[in-house]
DNA sequence: GCCGGTTTTCAACGCTTGTTGAATATCCGT
DNA sequence: ACGGATATTCAACAAGCGTTGAAAACCGGC
């Protein structure tokens, strides 16, 4: 047979695994089109045709990629919704303690974990900003984790309507994906006053601008 | 001399404006390195050799794309926060009036302007998000805009630390990011309640939201 | 210590890329 | 209508691309 058995994963994941995290690098860096197979290998320190065998095409090796970590984060934020239900039961949960799940997990994984998250949650901004393939792959990976948040933003804000819901979401959203891009443009614009990789600065005042935001837009009154 | 004279618009502005205008829309939906020359000028129905001509590197035909409306886009910018600021004298103009002077513009050009400035804005988004080359795009375009709108936000809210304001107007700006992305996800999120490319919706909402936000951030107590 | 399967290397393929220089067409002032 | 400048085409280049098939190295079970 051709493909390989990738059941045990302690058999050789040495250079396997440099390879996804030499892409994960890169292709956060710059975009799928902006990385050659060749860069990839070489900053993984192996032959360009390794890449080929054990994932195929090029969009498979970005897609493996973009899913090796979507499912512990995934994972860490559900932990996190759940968390913050137990603590407010029986009463629903904050709008606020929601987006906080929402953000801290990623500020959790930026601070404890390898580099490589840093540059997969930049990829995931690279991801979301782009129209055609970008959105299929977000909203296989995120979507579902994405709809359990919206419900209980629903249940914390009872009489908004749905539609200012979906759009204050989106602008959430956007501010998250702006700063996982970590593009550096707010250091120039303070004049290094702010830091992109500041992820603390960026969440604790992200919390609390987009609950005002939320309350502001969807409560009646 | 080798470079042609091009004071004079009306000359044959047609086959190099259409380089610009396919190159606009190609670039915005997939990137620079996801576009080829030759889709651009087969698009623009014109030789390859000829974007060689005008612009010379692919670089400088992106340059030339992405500070071909800058200009018109910063006057109308500017022109509003002037307006608003006539119309709130002798008191300092509010927040909400300033960002809907940094918003409405843009929703303006979507409304009435040709096609291309969707594609535009849209490339905005696309440079906004790359960390390297678009940020020295994006400063040399739009710095001086923002400063002055920080400026107006700094006397609209003559209380609020500075790193605050900053922070908060990297919140309005990924937001909008997102929305000139026109990405579709809100619309595959919200099972077609939302559309990406309603600006007037997005804008209406996102005025009072932002608005809300910095408030909550920057106002003491 | 041979052996089937898995991993890794090597060399090369066909194709597309951005760019260029020379050749041709078009325009415009005189 | 000539002539010089500008615009456009044509053909081709060298370089780099993703991908492949065959050879070589590695590995664990017998």
């Amino acid at each position: 047979m051709k493909t390989p058995m990738r059941t045990d994963q302690s058999k050789s994941p040495a250079k396997r695994d440099r390879i996804l995290d030499a892409a994960e690098q890169l292709f956060a860096e710059r975009g799928f089109e902006g990385v050659t197979l060749r860069q990839i290998a070489s900053k993984a320190a192996v032959d360009v045709a390794l890449a080929s065998y054990h994932f195929g095409k090029k969009d498979a090796l970005f897609t493996a990629v973009f899913q090796r970590r979507a499912g512990e984060l995934n994972q860490r934020r559900l932990a996190a919704l759940a968390e913050a239900k137990r603590h407010a039961a029986p009463n629903p949960v904050s709008v606020e303690a929601i987006i906080s799940a929402f953000l801290r997990p990623l500020e959790d994984v930026q601070r404890e974990g390898d580099s490589g998250w840093q540059d997969y949650l930049a990829l995931i901004a690279y991801v979301n900003n782009h129209t055609y393939w970008g959105q299929r792959l977000m909203s296989s990976a995120f979507d579902q984790l994405v709809t359990e948040f919206i419900t209980a933003l629903k249940a914390a804000l009872p009489d908004a309507a749905n539609d200012k819901i979906y759009w204050c979401y989106h602008n959430l959203s956007g501010a998250l994906t702006l700063t996982l891009a970590r593009t550096g443009r707010i250091d120039r614009l303070s004049d290094g006053l702010c830091r992109s990789d500041d992820y603390k600065s960026a969440y604790d005042q992200m919390i609390p601008f987009m609950a005002a935001g939320f309350h502001h837009v969807c409560q009646p009154g």
